[in-house]
DNA sequence: TTGTCTCAG
DNA sequence: GATTCTGAGACAA
């Protein structure tokens, strides 16, 4: 940590740190290996597969579901010997952990323990759940360190935005927890989001800002001029907003809204700056919706030199879609839904020796894309450099590219003359006189390849039906973890993301979708004048990962201790959280259920005997 | 459906 | 508002 930062200056970057090596081009396979396989270890500990991510190296869980289970269980009267079911079927799967204190910090910090009467009055089982759901996110840290080397960072809170912005404030290897109250006068959340830049804001990014900006300033914002550093910025905090006289949602409406905005983008917005967000933490995904391959040039100006850089970027492509829309063929699968960690199977699979002809598509592109960025026509006179960023084209998938016994080199070089520069001719009708900074190659569209329930992850199908059993615990890489929040719907379709949401929660805490439309949200007004928290249920664990290296969005690759680590984990029973916080957890006598024979520590039992209770 | 835009890391 | 390499969602036509 030198004080370098993305999108610096090479020039700047090596003034202040004369060593940097510089490499040009860059493969972000190990990143995206890394990338995956935290996501697989994460999702794993998911009852109701809802595991979001975001780039590289974020996630979210809604992990609402786990932490009303374990609610349920706690037995309030020895808060201090409490006992985290990971598992609905195997009761002994958990970890130990002190309920009376939450794990990691707070925001605000806490001074003193919360009250255990406090706690367990319903009223403010927020605080239970939170506390709950902030040793989950410790324990998973935990593993994750345990199994595939990776540090991570956590929020936790009720919703999306708030478990990640939440997670920034301890960020390498720590995890903070926004406490109630969520809502009323002395609420710690708007407090907590007043104090924020609006463009830090998940959800306002440059254009939204700059209108807010120039709103509350009464005149146009100024931005970074250029390229020119110590342009001042005029920073107009979540407060300014939330708090001018003439704001509101009508008056966002007009300043936002608008031909080409997304409908309800005040109403949105205004939630946002009140630490509302209603999105779902959406459910895992097997396979990406689209994937794309590209590369910058400095100059890219002939038809030969396209030619060639088509041909690497289809490789690149075909070789991409291997490697995220091909599974191998499952003759014997019976232990890969439930069972078997994903990644040992996987392992010995690879290491059969025919596997090349058990692969299948698990999803078939439609649609083909050639992106171009064209640099920007030099004016010398005063007619103004138009600037869009990129233009597109697009056709159908040639199926010749689904063949898995042709040589990719073969496919990639029909891809281009068949497909690619057809598109390309599309997008570039003059024979000269182009020059391109960007070339991207993408396939979207994704049709599943339907078959059966049974992927790789066994878990997403099924899930859809039924709240699943436990996830098997064991390894597979893993990277990062992120925010888990409740959600509200049982969103099965919607093509792409959106599994079960587990929703019961309407006792004390009433599900999101719930709080939506009753008594929370202010009711018909057309524009709800202050958005309330839909405080429910959301649990949100919020965790970014910090890269061993100590620098911050990094993702580091998996190192080969990890390999080990995915053969381990075979059991999962007993394991404390090994934070050492919750000292106690440790060196405890097992007992035996006798109702069911698990053994567990003997401090568990009482807790565990609800959960045979009828 | 196609192409563009915005937002995210 | 641009830089890199992605990916996702939403809107207009």
């Amino acid at each position: 940590m030198q004080g370098l930062h993305k999108l610096q200056l090479v020039k700047e970057a090596k003034r202040i740190c004369p060593d940097l090596v510089i490499v040009l081009g860059e493969d972000l396979t190990p990143f995206r290996n890394a990338s995956k396989a935290l996501y697989r270890f994460v999702r794993a500990f998911s009852w109701n597969d809802r595991v979001e991510r975001l780039g590289f190296d974020e996630l979210w869980l809604d992990v609402t579901d786990q932490i009303d289970y374990n609610l349920a269980l706690l037995n309030p009267h020895d808060l201090a010997r409490s006992f985290f079911h990971l598992s609905r079927d195997h009761p002994t799967h958990g970890f130990a952990f002190d309920a009376t204190s939450f794990a990691g910090t707070t925001f605000p910090s806490l001074t003193e323990s919360p009250s255990p009467s406090d706690m367990t009055q319903t009223q403010d089982s927020a605080t239970l759940r939170l506390l709950l759901t902030s040793h989950l996110a410790r324990f998973l840290r935990n593993q994750l360190e345990l199994h595939k080397n990776l540090t991570a960072t956590a929020g936790i809170s009720t919703n999306k935005l708030l478990s990640k912005l939440v997670g920034n404030l301890n960020k390498p290897n720590g995890q903070t927890t926004l406490l109630p109250p969520y809502f009323g006068e002395h609420s710690n959340v708007t407090a907590f989001v007043d104090a924020h830049d609006v463009a830090k804001i998940p959800g306002i990014g440059f254009k939204l800002a700059q209108k807010l900006r120039e709103f509350v300033l009464h005149r146009p914002a100024t931005f970074d001029d250029g390229l020119v550093y110590g342009g001042t910025r005029e920073t107009v905090k979540v407060g300014h907003v939330r708090n001018h006289p003439e704001l509101n949602v009508e008056t966002l409406e007009k300043l936002l809204g608008g031909p080409g905005s997304p409908h309800g983008i005040a109403v949105k917005v205004w939630g946002l700056l009140h630490g509302a967000d209603h999105s779902e933490v959406r459910a895992a995904r097997d396979t990406p919706k689209q994937i794309s391959i590209e590369d910058s040039y400095l100059r890219l100006d002939s038809l030969d030199q396209v030619v060639k850089e088509l041909r690497m970027l289809a490789i690149s492509l075909l070789k991409r879609m291997h490697a995220d829309l091909l599974e191998e063929e499952d003759e014997h699968d019976q232990d890969g839904a439930t069972a078997g960690p994903d990644s040992s199977c996987k392992q010995a699979r690879a290491e059969r020796p025919a596997r090349l002809e058990k692969r299948r598509w698990i999803a078939h592109p439609a649609t083909l894309r050639l992106s171009t960025r064209p640099r920007p026509p030099l004016n010398a006179d005063g007619t103004r450099t138009r600037t869009f960023a990129r233009i597109s084209r697009s056709a159908p998938v040639p199926n010749f590219i689904f063949s898995l016994s042709t040589p990719i080199e073969s496919l990639a070089e029909r891809l281009v003359n068949d497909a690619l520069l057809p598109l390309f001719r599309r997008l570039h009708p003059e024979k000269t006189g182009w020059n391109l900074s960007l070339v991207n190659v993408a396939v979207t569209n994704m049709a599943e390849a339907g078959s059966n329930a049974k992927s790789s992850s066994g878990r997403d199908i099924t899930s859809m039906f039924q709240k699943q059993a436990a996830p098997s615990i064991h390894s597979e890489p893993a990277r990062k973890l992120l925010p888990a929040n409740h959600v509200p719907k049982m969103d099965v379709n919607s093509g792409a993301d959106a599994v079960a949401a587990d929703q019961d929660s309407r006792a004390e805490f009433g599900c999101a979708a719930e709080a939506a439309s009753s008594p929370m949200e202010e009711p018909a007004a057309p524009l709800p004048p202050r958005p309330q928290l839909s405080h429910d249920s959301f649990s949100t664990v919020f965790t970014s990962p910090d890269a061993r290296t100590g620098s911050e969005d990094l993702l580091v690759p998996i190192a080969s201790k990890d390999s080990r680590s995915d053969v381990d984990g075979g059991e999962m029973d007993d394991f404390n959280d090994g934070s050492g916080g919750d000292g106690d957890a440790d060196d405890l006598g097992l007992c035996e259920c006798e109702a069911c024979g698990a053994t567990m520590p003997a401090w568990a039992l009482a807790g565990h005997a609800r959960f045979h209770a009828p």
